[in-house]
DNA sequence: CTGTTAGCGCTTTCAT
DNA sequence: ATGAAAGCGCTAACAG
């Protein structure tokens, strides 16, 4: 594995010519390149990043942290790494499991300097653990917080959600369940306030009982479709806050039995490839934007660049989950 | 940012013990030891690791070649990243959109040293071009391949394809039509030979015509359903070599007003997430553990240890998509 | 048990 | 336009 030096040598110059033909920075005549263009070749010289990184304190690299690989964060991750590379960086990616340790493991990678940045793609810590470690460097999220240090790419989900019980309410739907995530989150809580002018809007009577805010991810779906079995009063519709969610209990309830969407209807949030397949009426927020801000974020900071970030929209993707009460047709 | 000889100034020491005390290394007495991490504390020191990256030439990080987000490899990449991270390995990923020069970055990573092994879940690229670079660091698939220098945690395709062929013919199909992957993969030759036996075995006769080789993944399922609804003889059954061609082939089915199974059943390969959430019958084969091995190959191949590799079994996992044929009962 | 010293491979002033 | 030399922060002989 030939060095600089090596190249140096063979070309008779100093490494430091080497380096400035390499790296294409700084003047060197012609010749002089060509030499060392030709030495390289022959020795099959090729950098060696981690020196550059060693001097320049960076890795180009970005870590994703996520739960776990069920979560179907496929697209926004997918797009997050084209992003990435498109710039340059690289992306590590990181399941933990909902273990709090393991995301303190990540963090500290960047404290070691082996990541310039952090995406916080799933959480288990207290947000203020995550805005300990800015100072290390810069860290993004999906969710909506209310942080100077950390950077939120987010929708509101207040009007998005008001819609989707709206559009449930024309549908026919009155009596609605509802799936939420951490009450803690101001998703959530931006939820919980749609709910509340929906029910009051519409002088409807909210059931409390109907409302679910997921303390584990896990298998949340396949719980509510067991609780829906079970309930002696059952509602008409659910409302998740995940197409994860959704297609969880849809597919539970199928195994129960029972018949999406003749027993009940079912409406997702994030339209995942998953939503599209199992048609799964869903709503998209341009994940792929909140995807691309996040990157760029990042990217700005680390680089003092400014590229803009972009606007998010929200739209309602209906498939066939959720049609007219007691239009259901039985498929032939 | 406080560095080791910081630390050492401060406990009044050489940076070569500070070294030999954060890394655990060597002979400390008690007292330094003390003086010196109570230093770095008062510093908030931490290693910086590209440094110890250079000193060793190594990252600790393994590449993750695949095509597209669209796979749904969620659960082997999962098991990578946890036996990864559990032997303090990292993964970075890399989605290619089968571009034949992106996968040369990505080799290219590893010979600049920013990459200490490679897995190839996907590929574009000849597998002579990915030996090349073997001289630069392991490299594990989970294709069969006969190479020396790339490493295959596989299974051999035939005798599983065809048991998977078998139990649809003891469910009464006949006409079954074959997707398949890449002609050249060895998967797919054994596929055909278990093909091959099976309609030789019972006395069936093959119809070229519904035999599909994949030439690009991308909605190879969506055009598999277009040729159905068009075709005027039509299979009874459909054997896939992945969920993800399988699902794709009846969420798109059910579009054009199809049903799985009445109108075809269905078996997919690979046991997803996907499949069981469809309720696809499909095969197990021990994915997970053919994470693993590729893992735990290339780990052994970077620490020069032998830790020994799991052997890969396969299981059908029998769902909703094929049942005893004309036995299809209305789902109410 | 601890300190000195020489790198790991590259970039970057600063001279010339 | 090119070279010498000083690091980047850490590890690992080697000496004592």
């Amino acid at each position: 594995m030939s060095t600089i030096s090596d190249v140096a040598k063979l070309a008779k110059v100093s490494v430091s010519t080497v380096s400035r033909v390499i790296s294409g920075k700084g003047y060197v005549s012609k010749e002089t390149q060509k030499k060392v263009l030709q030495a390289a070749q022959e020795l099959a010289y090729s950098p060696n990043l981690i020196a550059r990184n060693l001097q320049s304190g960076k890795t180009q690299t970005i870590g994703f942290i996520t739960n776990s690989p069920l979560g179907f964060p496929n697209s926004f991750l997918g797009t997050f790494i084209a992003i990435a590379n498109l710039h340059d960086y690289y992306v590590t990616l990181y399941f933990t499991n909902g273990d709090k340790n393991k995301e303190i493991d990540v963090l500290n990678q960047m404290k070691h300097r082996q990541l310039d940045g952090i995406f916080v793609f799933n959480r288990s810590n207290e947000w203020s653990v995550f805005e300990s470690y800015t100072a290390y460097g810069p860290i993004a999220t999906r969710y909506r917080i209310n942080s100077k240090q950390i950077y939120s790419s987010h929708i509101d989900h207040y009007p998005i959600y008001l819609a989707s019980l709206n559009y449930l309410y024309q549908q026919g739907y009155k009596k609605i369940a509802h799936s939420m995530g951490n009450p803690e989150n101001r998703n959530t809580k931006a939820r919980i306030k749609a709910i509340n002018s929906f029910y009051q809007g519409n002088g409807l009577l909210l059931n409390v009982d109907w409302l679910f805010c997921e303390t584990s991810t896990e298998n949340n779906g396949n719980q509510l479709a067991h609780w829906f079995h079970h309930a002696t009063d059952k509602p008409e519709a659910l409302a998740c806050h995940s197409d994860s969610i959704a297609v969880e209990f849809i597919s539970e309830l199928q195994n129960l039995g029972y018949n999406v969407p003749r027993d009940v209807a079912v409406i997702g949030f994030d339209n995942s490839d998953i939503s599209r397949l199992m048609h799964v009426t869903t709503v998209d927020y341009s994940a792929n934007l909140q995807a691309e801000n996040s990157f760029v974020h990042l990217y700005n900071q680390l680089n003092n660049t400014n590229i803009p970030q972009h606007h998010l929209e929200y739209k309602l993707i209906e498939r066939k989950t959720t049609p007219k009460i007691n239009d259901y047709i039985e498929q032939d």
